[in-house]
Formats: structure tokens, C-alpha cells, sequence
DNA sequence: TCCTTGTTGAAAGAACTTTTCAATAAACTA
DNA sequence: TAGTTTATTGAAAAGTTCTTTCAACAAGGA
């Protein structure tokens, strides 16, 4: 299952980085896996209990810094909703429901001629972006049309 | 001058919202105007006292919310500190120096062709986008360097 | 199995943001 | 300009979110 090599994976990295691989670490890992979504602290903590019965609130703090740290985990911002956070994959391209709030990535192709074009005019080097797009998901679309319908 | 015509034009949006002109607001549209930066509730609050002394921090809250919503005022997201504002010019695009924290907006263009690319791979409607770049400014670039060579 | 030490969770504390409410001042009217 | 209405304000209190502290615990190596 790619589900589970993704998870290995993570666990690897956090051990190749020296730290312990315990229950309540694994837990946020999973329910980072579980969702696509960007959850905050709080929904994490209540998942996580399902998966770690004794998992603290501050643990999850915790364990979302140091997965942040090792680029396991983003954090993602939006109006309505601030520190959220969502498993890392290789790049940092959110799409965003604007109604069901499920964030996908997705792989962007040409923006280095942007950044290319910004770089010259400003002067600024540019180590790292973020581009997060914000819209409808398909199933949303389909649930609005529906609703316009009845 | 330029910048007095921006504020004009941030006042008059005030009004015709239906709004009063307080002294308060007009200070929290100040500080925002003079400041290319980001600031945080807590900054626009201190910039903010030296023009209207009896300003309060509830007040600064509010009048954000309030310029966010009309469209004058950002929100910024960044890693260190979240909730930080700048002035709304035309567009959502930042690009932010990693060591002065310094914000600038930047003119966006190219970003048409990626925004179809991925509405026609994921099936996305997409409304809006925020592109943040972070690097370092021409400024923090030079310091760098003569550090460098001390 | 035992030991070492990184990790945990609860409680307390700090930081940040919002609500409440009486006093104030902006805008309109006469 | 003075008077009236009502949105707005600031201080205090309350509510949230996040961090620090510290004794108990458990992961991983011996
Ligand atoms: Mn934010
Ligand atoms: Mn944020
Ligand atoms: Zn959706
Ligand atoms: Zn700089």
C-alpha cells in the first residue's frame, strides 16, 4: 500500500535524524497520512487519541515543530483558519477548497521564469515560495449545481 | 504626493463603506501606509500611538479586520510570525527578506498559464492565489557580505 | 533485563485575541 | 453652531492558543 510506504518513510527520517520513533509520534504521523486536509493542533489531537489514547495536546505542538523541522509536515495559512497543518510532499503548492477546505498539492511547472523575472527586477534572491491557490473542488462544484437545481 | 493620494483613497473607501473617519482608523491607515513592511497588531499599535496617543490595541484588532475586509489591508503568513499586515496595493503577491523581515509586492505576471495548467489537471475552479517568495533583500545581501570579510 | 536519557502529559504560565460595556466623538439635523 | 443620534472607542475581563516546567515514563542500546 502507498499509504504505508509513505509512513515508513517519514518514520525513517525521523530516525535517521536521531530522534525516538515513540506511539504519540507516530499517531500525528498517521493522522497527517489519514487526511489530506490541513488540520490544526487541536482536530490533530483528537484524531491522534483515537490512534494513541494517552496522546497530550502538547505533544502534538511539539511533534508538529520537529516534523515542520525535518520538512515531514507544512504548515499552511488561510483567512479563516491559521496554523494548520498538512503532510509534507515534495513541494510547497497548495490547492485549497474554498468549501470543504481539502488542500491537494499539486507539481507546478513554470514559475521559474517568474521567479527569474522577479529576481531582476527587485534585486531580492529568492530561497523558497509559496503559492497557494484557493477555489472550488470538483465535488463541491457538483454539490453547488445540484443545490442550484433543487 | 503619492502617498497622501493613498491614503485619500483608502479614506474615501472608508466612507463610501458606509464607515465613520476616526481618528483612530486614520492612524491605523498611516501607519500601514508608511510601513512597507509587515507589522504585527502589537507594532501598528506602537507606530500607531505616536498619531492618535489615545489609541487602543482592541482598536487596532478591529480596524485590521475591517481594512482586511474592504480589501485595504493583507493579512501575511510567514513562518516566525503570523499574523502580520501590509497595505493592499493591487495584487497578492509578497516577497519577503529572511533576515530584516522587510515585505514588498511585486508585479505578477505569468502565473495565467500555471493557473489553467493545474485547473485542467485537477478540475479545480481556482478564484484566487497568494504567492509568497522569501529571500533576501539587496540590502541584507550586501551586509552579508561585509560581514563576510570582517 | 537493566540503564541511560530523550520524551511525555499535566499543570502553570505566557502570549495573543475577542467580548463586554460605559464613555466618547463622528456625522447628520435644525 | 448647537443638539441629537448612534457608531466607535478604550479598559477590563474573558477566552484562545501556544510554551515552559518538571516529575514520570518508555525507547533503544548495553
Ligand atoms: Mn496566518
Ligand atoms: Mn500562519
Ligand atoms: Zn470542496
Ligand atoms: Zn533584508
Amino acid at each position: 500500500m502507498s499509504v504505508d510506504t509513505q509512513q515508513v518513510r517519514m518514520a525513517q527520517a525521523l530516525r535517521e535524524a536521531g530522534y525516538r520513533l515513540t506511539q504519540p509520534r507516530l499517531a500525528v504521523l498517521q493522522v497527517l497520512q489519514e487526511n489530506e486536509a490541513g488540520l490544526n493542533p487541536e482536530e490533530i489531537h483528537q484524531l491522534g487519541k483515537t490512534l494513541c489514547p494517552s496522546l497530550g495536546l502538547v505533544t502534538v505542538y511539539r511533534t508538529l515543530d520537529l516534523l515542520a523541522e525535518l520538512g515531514l509536515a507544512r504548515r499552511l495559512h488561510s483567512e479563516h483558519q491559521c496554523h494548520s497543518y498538512a503532510s509534507a510532499r515534495t513541494d510547497r503548492h497548495y490547492l485549497i477548497c474554498e468549501r470543504c477546505h481539502r488542500v491537494i498539492e499539486f507539481p507546478c511547472h513554470g514559475l521559474d521564469e517568474l521567479l527569474e523575472s522577479v529576481r531582476q527586477h527587485t534585486g531580492y534572491t529568492i530561497n523558497e515560495h509559496l503559492l497557494e491557490l484557493r477555489g472550488l473542488c470538483p465535488d463541491c462544484q457538483e454539490n453547488q449545481a445540484v443545490q442550484r437545481n433543487a
